[in-house]
RNA sequence: GCCGGAGUGGCGGAAUUGGUAUACGCGCACGACUCAAAAUCGUGUCUCGCAAGGGAUGUGGGUUCAAGUCCCACCUCCGGCACCA
């Protein structure tokens, strides 16, 4: 029988402390800590998972609190918003009356929690003395011009009648109601977000946070950079945004967006149906755009052309909606060879398809070879296919270790399929060959034809046939000496097993037929020159050399700074005569700095330049290729003393590596190492390169400038609904809109107004609203009749919290300085890409205006799991599969249900955990236990697992890992179950789990006599001599197989080491008299091995 | 398709810098107490094997004396984005 009555010990306790204002805090300017919940919304009633949301962190905020800081762990309502607009509208109640009643009611169930909030701060948005504000930061932004209203496709949900954010559009559908969204043209008020873009992006570098939440808000942003381009186009002229300028020469026709204003502009000869395509698909729904998405659809303007600026080409104009409006410039240049979009498109209306890059690959198992002359061929490869077993045709060469298929090159005037059949033919003697295919483009490759001693470039297709039947001629002896023919199955036709450095293209290729070519490669016809640098001269010097990047683990730079010119560059050095870069590279870079280094690949194409060499009074002419290095190791070996006294070596970060570059050739070679994203293309980089480069160039010029452009939109956060803050606006008698003064503030939200949806704002029917705004601004005078969107009011709560009951601003700067940023946020993954990124947005607009203290609002952030149904499912109401908390901590108590989620797993991994009413009886026994222990005296081995586990509970804490914090208590609690415990190591026991069970603990420790609040108490410390093991632990090995450990003195010799090991009553039994110590690592490992076995 | 995260017993999950995988809890089985049950306490519980021993951390390779942990390729699940040029 037990005598733990959770109930009246939870029930007491509470009331106690709310009476003695345990958790109310001060403002102090030191050891303070501000521990944050998303503040939950006033729904009506908490379900099991709110429990995990506010109870896991109060144990984290009673565990700080103990250990001396001034914790802050304040508790809110976020109260405007839809559904407490439209649960009113279904009751038929008024919307206020429905949130202050389902508050009330929250409230009681927080309380229950145990949770250590300061009450006396709480804030509810929909409280004027609160949105007042919300509503002053509103102005605020308009008088920057951050708040603007603009003609904008807006999403408009049909059934709530009002306008939705990007971020309430889920698949198309309301994120409410699930009813298809459809775009509408409307006035709308927007929040310009996109200004604080980059700052967005770079304050994510410093933050404290996870990497995978930060990764999704750079995803969110969508940051990318390319070029902005421009192409005539009848009169006029269209720009369109591309990150692939290297592709401009395969430009086959270009794409308008619907809403493009050029449309209107040009003279189409197709007008009608031009227009009727553009109303068809400005109609569409989201979710109509998305499931057309296979199927492209357009309308070509006849009688317009656009003009490739590189080839002068004329090409076709099209109109479709597979170009968004939104980004970019609403205008894309058409790539069908290189970008997946564009080859449906072409594929679908006959365009032509050019290809103008395509895969390079050096062959690592026969490079080639320095010094060996150099050929150019046009070769096939073909894959023959038996279909008769599956199998397909190789040759396997006797002399060389190769394995290929048939192949050879293309000879005049034959086409590619002819030279295949002639190939397999004269190699393997199969003649009849049907359904002849190329598979895509060429491939360039470059390998060292060791029976032809030659080094070769080609450029190679691939050919597919079936084989009809096994009919065989005689096969020449020539060819039959050097290859054997086999046949195998398409496993094996791996990269391993195939010699052809083509192979990972050719799999790729067999595997899915061939489609757009969307990566790295060379460029093919393309009139693609050199970036060149400085004029050419007479009597030129012509030299070849080599730029080295060597990059350091750090992803530093290595640069030369030279004493005498004071040029900063990095190593540079000359090709000798028959080497390659990539061996000239890392001779040079040692030579120079004396670092070892690799060659990891080389980073565009060669670069030209012409310049006065003032020390050897010539004109040079350099052909300079970028080679990048990496370190070998960081030991920088002795360099010549005429290099020490040249020049000295540092490590920069690329960026700054850039900035500090003397030459421009420098800097274009470290841009393109920076931006190696997956657009590198090693030849197509000559046009890349000198455009991001502005580089005088009298050979090429492309018209256009370096662009970035974002994925993320402007905020629009107008709605036509009634339970908001009001729009702090109003408009005169002209239509424009002026801000509220701040003396009208709070702008309140009016009474007298039928809610109920009719499409027409509701805020438009009041009459104190009109009157309100006559009588303040005079005749003619109208309110904005909108709400706000309720993320802005949760953008800014947690600045309210620390000065709630401020009347002359947000909150003071001085308490600001105290408390700000928050320490520790708590909240939920799905408001990664919008309240966090929100929030932050306003942080650095209200820095910019002088309100706030930091830049950036929170310093950490932890996004905890989700607590799903007990049948594996989020919990929903439909579902029928919501645990009522209430019930639950009924039946066990209120400590049991917060040990209990704390114990579910890892608080900072975002899992989901199924509900399981089983498990709880574990923590509930285990806390009848705790309730039940005898005080008799501590033994010693007690005593020093006590220390382990305040070590345990306490490095656990840190990392958020209560689960094995409670894992190593219960553990605690079994020993001394065994062993007994005597009472000062009882009092420290009972101080571990009070942040997790604060009643029954505070229940113990004044039973215990204590005077003061456990909670009041000091965070336990531990010994550390007495948690430290004496010694280090050797893995002892026998026969290969780990068979036991043996602590020992630290550096003990291995002679002794030997002694103990073979002497230890465990380990002897698996060592016979004949062993041999066959490895030592010091103070890790002793391996011996039995010889007669 | 792209970007994240994760795959370990019947279940939730443990596992320092790579060092005896499966801690802790649930469940289950057996035992004690009981007329009986519940509760409680005790013992056992990855798998094959009588045992000695062997095999297991999604799959396949690799590095290493040693891999759940590191590297490469792939599969599955979850979350986010998605015609973003």
């Amino acid at each position: 029988m037990n005598d733990y009555d959770h109930k009246k010990i939870e029930g007491k306790w509470q009331k106690e402390w709310e009476k003695q204002e345990l958790y109310k805090v001060e403002d102090k300017d030191k050891d303070n800590f501000y521990t944050l919940v998303e503040f939950p919304y006033s729904s009506g009633n908490l379900h099991i998972g709110h429990w995990y949301t506010f109870a896991v962190p109060d144990i984290y905020a009673r565990y700080m609190r103990m250990t001396g800081k001034n914790v802050l762990y304040p508790i809110g309502f976020d109260s405007f918003g839809l559904p407490a607009e439209n649960a009113a509208i279904k009751r038929n109640l008024n919307p206020k009356k429905w949130t202050d009643e389902n508050i009330e009611y929250m409230r009681g169930q927080l309380k229950s929690i145990g949770a250590s909030f300061d009450w006396s701060r709480e804030l509810k948005t929909s409280d004027p003395d609160y949105y007042k504000w919300t509503q002053y930061i509103f102005t605020k932004m308009f008088e920057k011009g951050l708040a603007y209203k603009s003609e904008a496709a807006v999403n408009w949900c049909p059934s709530c009648m009002t306008v939705l954010a990007n971020e309430q559009v889920v698949n198309g559908l309301c994120e409410r109601c699930d009813t298809e969204v459809e775009k509408k043209k409307q006035e709308q008020w927007m929040l310009k977000i996109t200004d604080y873009t980059e700052d967005l992006l770079s304050g994510l570098d410093d933050l404290d946070w996870p990497e995978e939440i930060k990764e999704s808000q750079r995803n969110w942003i969508g940051k990318s950079r390319g070029m902005l381009l421009k192409f005539k186009v009848g009169d006029g002229e269209v720009s369109v945004f591309t990150t692939r300028p290297d592709t401009i020469c395969g430009v086959t026709y270009i794409v308008l967006a619907p809403e493009h204003p050029l449309i209107d502009k040009l003279d189409i000869n197709n007008r009608k149906e031009v227009e009727d395509y553009i109303g068809k698909s400005l109609k569409k729904t989201e979710l109509e755009r998305q499931t057309d998405q296979k199927e492209k659809t357009g309308v070509k303007l006849e009688g317009v052309f656009a003009r490739n600026p590189i080839t002068n080409e004329e090409v076709p104009v099209y109109v479709a909606d597979y170009v968004l409006a939104a980004y970019g410039t609403g205008a894309v240049m058409a790539v069908p060879a290189h970008d997946d979009r564009d080859f449906d498109f072409a594929n679908k209306f006959g365009l032509p398809i050019k290809e103008v890059v395509i895969p390079n690959r050096v062959d690592k198992k026969n490079p080639p070879v320095p010094g060996k002359k150099s050929v150019e061929r046009q070769n096939v490869h073909v894959v023959v296919k038996n279909p008769k077993d599956g199998k397909y045709l190789l040759l396997k060469w006797k002399e060389y270790d190769w394995t290929t298929f048939p192949m050879g090159g293309v000879e005049e005037g034959e086409s590619l399929i002819e030279a295949a059949k002639r190939e397999v033919l004269e190699e393997t003697g199969y003649k009849n060959l049907i359904n002849g295919k190329v598979l895509g483009g060429q491939v360039r490759a470059e390998y060292f034809a060791a029976h032809k001693d030659e080094n070769r470039v080609s450029f190679t297709n691939l050919v597919t046939f079936d084989l009809e039947n096994e009919e065989q001629d005689e096969v020449d002896e020539e060819e039959s000496s050097k290859h054997e023919v086999c046949w195998v199955d398409g496993k094996d036709l791996t990269l391993e097993k195939m010699t052809h450095a083509e192979m990972d293209v050719w799999i790729s290729r067999l595997d899915k037929e061939s489609g757009a070519y969307t990566g790295d490669g060379v460029l093919v016809n393309s009139d693609a020159r050199l970036p060149i640098f400085g004029k050419e001269h007479e009597n030129e010097e012509f030299r070849k050399t080599i730029t080295g990047i060597v990059q350091r683990k750090d992803g530093k730079i290595l640069c030369v700074k030279w004493k005498e010119f004071g040029w900063t560059s990095l190593p540079i050095g000359g090709i000798d005569k028959g080497e390659l870069p990539e061996e000239a590279a890392p001779r040079e870079v040692l030579e120079e700095t004396g670092y070892k280094t690799k060659v990891v690949r080389r980073i565009g194409g060669p670069v030209e330049m012409h310049f006065y060499a003032e020390n050897k009074k010539v004109w040079r002419n350099r052909l300079d290729q970028a080679v990048l290095l990496e370190l070998i190791d960081d030991k920088q070996e002795d360099i010549s003393k005429e290099e020490t006294e040249r020049h000295e070596c540092m490590w920069l970060n690329p960026e700054e590596a850039i900035n500090n570059m003397t030459h421009p050739e420098n800097r274009l070679c470290l841009e393109r190492l920076v931006r190696s994203d997956d657009s590198y293309t090693e030849g197509a980089d000559e046009i890349k390169g000198y455009n991001f480069n502005g580089i005088p160039n009298t050979k090429v010029e492309i018209p256009g400038e370096k662009k970035t452009t974002y994925r993320l939109r402007d905020w629009s956060v107008g709605r036509q609904r009634y339970w908001g803050t009001p729009i702090p606006v109003v408009y005169d008698p002209e239509g424009n809109p002026h801000p509220i003064p701040e003396e009208n503030l709070p702008w309140t939200l009016p009474e007298d107004v039928d809610f109920k949806p009719t499409g027409e704002p509701p805020l438009a029917k009041s009459k104190e609203l009109k009157e309100r705004t006559e009588k303040i601004f005079g005749e003619g005078w109208r309110p904005e009749v909108e709400t706000m969107d309720t993320f802005l009011d949760s953008s800014w709560y947690f600045l309210r919290y620390i000065d709630p009951r401020n009347k002359k601003e947000i909150s003071s700067k001085d308490i600001q300085k105290n408390w700000m940023p928050v320490d520790q946020y708590f909240g939920g993954s799905e408001h990664t890409t919008m309240h966090l990124l929100f929030a932050r947005f306003f942080q650095r607009v209200l820095y910019d205006l002088g309100m706030v203290t930091e830049q950036e609002p929170f310093k950490k952030r932890l996004n905890r799991g989700l607590i799903m149904g007990p049948d594996g499912s989020k919990m929903s109401k439909s579902k029928g599969n919501v645990v009522d908390p209430d019930e639950v901590v009924e039946r066990v108590g209120a400590d049991t249900v917060r040990m209990y989620l704390a114990f579910i797993g890892p608080y900072a991994e975002v899992g989901s955990y199924p509900w399981d009413m089983g498990g709880i009886v574990g923590i509930r026994r285990f806390l009848e236990r705790v309730n039940s222990i005898k005080i008799t005296e501590s033994s010693d081995a007690i005593k020093s697992l006590l220390q382990k586990t305040i070590k345990k509970v306490t490095d656990d804490f840190i990392l958020f890992k209560f689960n094995t914090a409670i894992s190593s208590l219960m553990i605690f609690l079994n020993s001394v179950q065994k062993e007994g415990i005597g009472k000062d190591e009882y009092l420290v026991f009972l101080r571990l789990l009070a942040p997790f069970a604060p009643h029954l603990l505070e229940e113990l420790w004044k039973k215990s006599g204590m005077k003061e609040s456990i909670h009041l108490s000091k965070w336990p410390k531990y010994d550390e001599s007495m948690v430290v093991e004496e010694g280090v632990k050797v893995m002892v090995q026998i026969d290969g197989k780990v068979r036991g450990s043996i602590l020992v003195d630290k550096d003990i010799s291995d002679n002794e080491l030997e002694k103990i090991v073979t002497s230890d009553e465990k380990l002897s039994g698996w060592i016979s008299k004949d062993y041999e110590v066959k490895k030592v690592v010091k103070n890790r490992l002793i391996s011996l091995i039995n010889k007669s076995a």
